[in-house]
DNA sequence: GACAATACGTCCATTACGGACATATACTAC
DNA sequence: GTAGTATATGTCCGTAATGGACGTATTGTC
């Protein structure tokens, strides 16, 4: 278990892997497919770094794993379950606000292109 | 010299060495400054990721070495100052709106904690 | 003259990444 | 039914990135 002051400025692989279990919890291919979607096709996690992550955030205490499966209807014993713990949720909002500062700086520096997101996201 | 692709997601530290250099050209200790101030301290770059990151951003392209000091009067001729390439203002706002994104992300999906950014950035 | 800040850099142990490989199950189409 | 793709987890290992210690020297301040 380590600080969040050690723990930040979080990689992306990290960041993408909280983000995507911030809204729930999910198992490791559902975490891919996820950090996919949300970067747009940008970040392509191997599975090497999706793995190693986890265990590396598990060891932190980033993560934790969800005892019970989400999804009793589905028979696939395979799929693990992982939930952020309260320093994950931590470090999450910390590093967001991180984000969004550096975007507001970049603004008003006049560094920002014109640019807009499309209504589905 | 590599593609865009290839180099993006950015570390955060070449992230902020970019955000740095985009305002204007810089040498080391300059950058290094600048990104404590930029990320608020939460970022501590030690001198082995700032020059090992300027070394690599330089044979990748992202920045080069500006020939004239732009400040003559001063006679401290160790410095040695960087600015972004095309290809590293290109890398810098692909990235940036990655991280707008992300932002924009979280808060259709209510993770953002309600906060201010402090008038003075 | 002393001392802190400035300024550059290397070295090296630790950490992180990412693709190849291994293995096996679930789903879809023919 | 069976071929093929998607799902699902994980290891291994070479490569890349980090960060602090160390080295050296100049500039600015008290």
């Amino acid at each position: 278990m380590k600080t969040i002051n050690t723990l930040t400025p979080l990689t992306p692989a990290v960041f993408y892997i909280l983000l995507a279990l911030a809204s729930s919890e999910k198992h490791g291919y559902e975490i891919m497919k996820q950090v996919k979607q949300d970067s747009q096709g940008q970040v392509k996690m191997g599975t090497g770094t999706l793995y190693g992550s986890l265990k590396r955030m598990l060891a932190n205490g980033l993560i934790e794993e969800a005892g019970e499966k989400p999804d009793p209807t589905r028979a696939d014993e395979r799929r693990r379950y992982y939930r952020l713990t309260e320093l994950g949720r931590r470090a999450f909002t910390i590093e967001l606000q991180r984000y969004a500062r550096v975007v507001s700086i970049a603004g008003q520096r006049s560094l920002l292109p014109t640019f807009s997101l499309e209504p589905g996201v």
